[in-house]
DNA sequence: GTGAAAGCGCTAACAA
DNA sequence: TTGTTAGCGCTTTCAC
């Protein structure tokens, strides 16, 4: 029975000022490093802090400043089932967390266009933004209006790709690489035995998450399964319509397709032109993203495997983390790591 | 740019007082549902609420009232990685909320052991006690004791195995009939098309967890792999040397063994049995819970999959959940749900 | 450089 | 049945 008694109150800034022998006003001041205090008397207080061991109440703290967070989310403005979702959660989030002094909203910009990019982060008027969540291409010029606002003390993270050559803050998404190397595994175990060919769907290769996903697909393909034939990347752009499009045409000029790695916001496309060909013997397939048309098709046996994100985890990871950097309160990883969910049919969350 | 400009300041009860016509103290009694104020009042302060669209400050009444949550975690008392893994979660989690006025604590109770689990309920101090959150067998005389906690006002969570006939609050773990069907579903496909035997290692036919899990395998085994013979459970008792003790007979009586699925606690015995028989020509093997030992078997290539459930996850669920009843404020659904994860070598977390 | 005092949104005595 | 007031832990004028 190791249930602990352990109900001796935390220290609070009282207790500071006592054992240190100053007013409230100069614990306050030591604890958010602000200027005007002596040498002498931040040693004492800093020692105090750490005798008594005191931990600050960071709800106190936000309720005394009246403080309120504004956070913005910056997503592409194309349209598909996985940024509805994204979308959605914000929305939601935007509501649950409302009397918790936070205040989110977001801005759609042109997909896949830099320029279009760094004009939104241009925009952000930094005074009145704590944060900035980040979904879009990483180039030259949106690397300069990242360095800008987080000069201007905003928070910057990165949503879904990485920008890693910039200075975010952070990065909420999955590993890319890892999602692809999970997707080659997944696909050449299902396909077993058979030798053939294997097609793979992208959106650009300018997004880097995209990239990242076919470098770690070919990278385990090549290891383990030697036998299938890689194809190159078919760009969707992400656009139903052209995927839909497309398909025959590849399907023609590589007969012996056995397996088909939708790797981007494709699903669209590709389902509705197995649907629309109900007698086309349907290759073994792995997609990604968990979304209705998603979760039908791997009802419906269109589709085996699907690798996906959690875009609730993915909003409510930004928003602490964004929470976590304007208090400089450290950040749990393992909590806002975000996992490579792989859904069968059985494990579907209902 | 949908940029909003949400800047005005949420109502407080000061204002529904203003408008009310009443004092501070009467909104909170309304608020808190307290007794004393007549019918009419109550309605005049409910309509300035939602008139005002007001909602509380539950970080500012907590503070108000000085109020400690104790909870309890009531978990089995023998000794295996995921177990070792959830008292460690525990562990972090209690020094990450300290300063949130949460305690945590745990009890160790003989595990398949009904009496001392009923008896460790017995034991809980409920003035003290806030919330228990158990992983146990359920059984009469646990629902006994937990409708007697729940008499005296405290949240009971059931954590892992679900206790569902009884009055628990909410149930925090995956679903386990689901766990079993995605385990048969990647054997089956892992497998392909060989036909030969299936070894299934549980713990305790006691514990409805591994119960669940072996109906939701036997039920995709027979509608999609009719030609795979699943043999009948070995009981392991998630006794690491009873198992490995167990194996060489199983395999003796069985030659024709060409997948098994390990459900319960067991890896560690049917792990140290391949590593002491190199020469064994292992079959597909899907196992469940990432661990250390797990991790470096999928890794060694000792384990196909392994069938997992966050752990870290499951604690900060139960203590949001045991939190949100205490505070009565709904619980996002959507973010307890615990996640039934596939895990190959590819998509391990790092 | 430092301190006193008011106040953030809410609760809990204690009065009336 | 209702109101007044002090105070939770912290921040922030403003004065010394």
């Amino acid at each position: 029975m190791t249930q602990d008694t352990d109900t001796k109150a935390a220290p609070t800034i009282n207790d500071i000022a006592r054992v240190a022998e100053v007013s409230l006003a100069t614990v306050d001041r030591v604890l958010n490093a602000r200027p005007g205090v002596r040498e002498k008397t931040v040693a004492r207080v800093n020692k105090a802090i750490a005798d008594l061991g005191y931990v600050r109440d960071t709800a106190a703290a936000n309720l005394a400043r009246g403080r309120i967070y504004n956070f913005v989310f910056i997503l592409p403005s194309n349209h598909n089932e996985f940024l509805t979702s994204l979308e959605s959660q914000i929305e939601q989030l935007k509501q649950s967390i409302r009397h918790e002094r936070t205040r989110l909203s977001f801005v759609r910009v042109a997909a896949f266009d830099p320029v279009a990019l760094a004009n939104a982060l241009e925009q952000i008027d930094t005074a009145r933004t704590d944060g900035v969540a980040i979904f879009g291409p990483e180039t030259p010029s949106v690397r300069d209006s990242i360095a800008h606002l987080r000069a201007n003390g905003v928070t910057v993270v990165s949503l879904v790709a990485d920008i890693p050559s910039s200075e975010r803050d952070f990065y909420v998404g999955i590993d890319n690489i890892a999602a692809g190397r999970t997707a080659a595994q997944l696909l050449g175990r299902f396909i077993g035995p058979r030798e053939g060919s294997i097609l793979v769907l992208t959106g650009s290769m300018l997004a880097r998450d995209h990239l990242e996903r076919r470098l770690g697909f070919d990278e385990v393909m090549a290891r383990d399964f030697p036998k299938l034939n890689i194809l190159a990347s078919l760009e969707g752009r992400d656009d139903p319509e052209l995927i839909e499009k497309l398909m025959p045409g590849t399907l023609a000029d590589n007969p012996n397709i056995i397996g088909i790695y939708s790797s981007a916001a494709g699903n669209e496309g590709l389902l509705s032109f197995f649907k629309k060909n109900p007698d086309f013997q349907r290759p073994t397939v792995v997609a990604h993203e968990l979304t209705p048309l998603s979760r039908d098709a791997l009802n419906n046996q269109l589709l085996d495997a699907v690798i996906s994100q959690d875009s609730g985890h993915l909003v409510r990871s930004a928003v602490r983390i964004m929470r976590a950097k304007a208090d400089s309160v450290p950040i749990n990883a393992a909590q806002e790591r975000i996992r490579i969910d792989i859904y069968l049919k059985e494990n579907m969350p209902s």
